[in-house]
DNA sequence: TACAGATCATATGTCTTTCAGATTATCTAT
DNA sequence: ATAGATAATCTGAAAGACATATGATCTGTA
């Protein structure tokens, strides 16, 4: 098996692989995650929220439900527990009443740093079945894809809020 | 700290972005097919598990569901309204009758057929994001990727159903 | 100012989906 | 022939997601 690719089979052989090797892949990850994250609480979403909250500044909660996809009356319950927790805390927005921003404590920072690195290493170990310049590539290409699907479908996402941070 | 392992940006900036890339991707890939497969009773994993059915011919339900990661109290159903449907025949294993291998009626070949161009297209505009030459070469890499990941992790598939068509 | 409509977070109830356990029939091995 | 394991099914309980309604606030308009 040659790794050249630009004649042969520029689709995968089946219609529906290509969502078969993306759901593979995101479940051995999200598997591996999983643990990877244990004593988090919330689990893995948390870790999500945690890492939005402190590398992109949204302005409201629907802005990281937005981003990440979690439902507005999910993430209600969810910040509950990260309230509880002391990871992060509701801060209401002086120019918008209604909204609550979300900030990290310095506790949540510390926590987030301890775990980004377990996860980094769940990257590592994912991407570990490919050698060091095509995993590379695939981060790359992966990260390409992702933007123009997020460009592609605005609903899915407000760019407006996470617009600054985009590029 | 020793994440720096040979290019600028092997890794995705912030640990994490690989998992939010490939849900990114895989949500809006599902949400085009779930457009595509419109009609199809079942909805997506209808067509999941037709083409399995057709394309791998594994010996049980529950390799099936293995494959798909699909639980088998589930697939029990979902295999009824596709047997309703006259998409699929449940024919009882003459080696071993606990067993009922799965096959698709002519109907459900023709029905299969005829959805498999419209998840194609969305395939394509899935890629379109990409140029032609990467976007086959992240299909040649996730296809890698899914291959190491579903070997690392044999619970998830039991492997002799599948070994035969792994290649 | 006053009002209407829209928006943010939250609370509540419903509804689908998932999952564990028990059941029946069958296979394998001793 | 008997015991233990496995395939499919059925059942009920638990979890999760989703729509809806509510209270507070913002925006625009008359």
């Amino acid at each position: 098996m040659t790794s050249d690719v630009t004649a042969p089979a520029p689709t995968p052989a089946v219609p529906g692989d290509l969502g078969w090797n993306l759901a593979m892949v995101l479940r051995g990850y999200q598997r591996l995650q999983e643990d990877a994250v244990d004593g988090l609480p919330g689990g893995v979403r948390c870790y999500h929220v945690l890492s939005t909250v402190i590398h992109h500044e949204l302005p409201s909660q629907q802005a990281i439900g937005a981003h990440l996809a979690i439902d507005r009356t999910v993430l209600t319950y969810l910040l509950d527990t990260m309230v509880t927790a002391a990871l992060v805390e509701r801060v209401p927005d002086p120019a918008d009443r209604r909204a609550r921003k979300i900030v990290a404590t310095a506790e949540g920072v510390a926590v987030l740093a301890r775990y980004e690195e377990r996860v980094a290493a769940v990257e590592t170990t994912i991407l570990g079945g490919l050698e060091g310049v095509d995993a590379a590539r695939l981060g790359s290409l992966l990260g390409r894809l992702a933007g123009s699907v997020h460009r592609a479908d605005p609903a899915a996402s407000p760019c407006e809020a996470v617009e600054s941070l985009d590029r």
